[in-house]
DNA sequence: GTAGACTCTGTAGTGACTACAGAGTCAAGA
DNA sequence: TCTTGACTCTGTAGTCACTACAGAGTCTAC
């Protein structure tokens, strides 16, 4: 059993624990190309090294963001290619922020209609509901 | 060609662009019974009435608040049954209301990380990021 | 040698639609 | 009457971001 911090490569068990994503989403996302191919044992395991650590770290961290895979493939793609500029995932992430908060002004639109709603109910056993009455009409 | 307001069973497209509904969810929310199958003529074509034009209706403000077609369907179920009482219907109401503030409270934190992100990007040419950077790290 | 834990692959399921192909139907106009 | 174009029918596949499973192979500790 290997330790955390023991240098050499990972099996996919390892590097789902190190990274705390599903096991399964780590096929996933290579098989979507988010993740590089890794080398493989020759029984056909796979070895994942320290990069892969951090790639996967990386697209959990923009997951937890928000940040649909599309997104982190462009972000990535900006990493990979050197070329990315400032600028460039500035507007990315400005376009994403603005997503956002449109997203939490919907949201508050919502809450606001089921607050107000759900204060109308009496709670009690009736069988009229100004919630559903609110629905219907 | 029926005008708005001309009574009489409608097909497909008038249900749709009465409701504003897309015309394949109509088919959809069939499938999964959520709309009851409507009479058919004898060509087989749907033939709708106003109950379902209500029932649609109903779904569809139902979803604008965010609920899921499951929480409608139990809705839907209290609403037929004509047993519904406004306590349980207020229960669902405020469980889903505490899943709203709850994916509100988490895009709030997500668009604060986003916002000083993006804040500290000088948006220059430069291949240094930032955002890039707090990803990564 | 064996048990048990791991890994491999491909495939199917989730929710809530959306899109399309190929066939049939209908109504208006020539 | 015929044709044209718009509609409708069905089944199926695709979307996103996973998640789960079956059946086979591999590894390791005892």
């Amino acid at each position: 059993m290997r330790t955390t911090g023991t240098p050499g490569p990972l099996k996919r068990a390892e590097l789902a624990s190190r990274s705390g994503c599903n096991i399964e989403t780590i096929r996933y996302y290579e098989k979507v190309g988010m993740l590089p191919d890794p080398p493989r044992s020759a029984a056909g395991y796979r070895l994942y090294s320290e990069h892969h650590v951090a790639r996967l770290r990386f697209i959990l961290r923009a997951r937890e963001l928000g940040f649909s895979l599309e997104d982190i493939r462009g972000l990535l793609d900006l990493v990979d290619g050197g070329t990315q500029t400032c600028a460039e995932v500035k507007a990315r992430t400005e376009r994403h922020l603005a997503d956002v908060r449109t997203r939490i002004a919907d949201l508050k639109r919502i809450e606001r209609v089921l607050a107000r709603t759900a204060r109308q109910c009496s709670g009690d056993a009736v069988p009229e509901c100004p919630v559903l009455e609110a629905l219907a009409s």
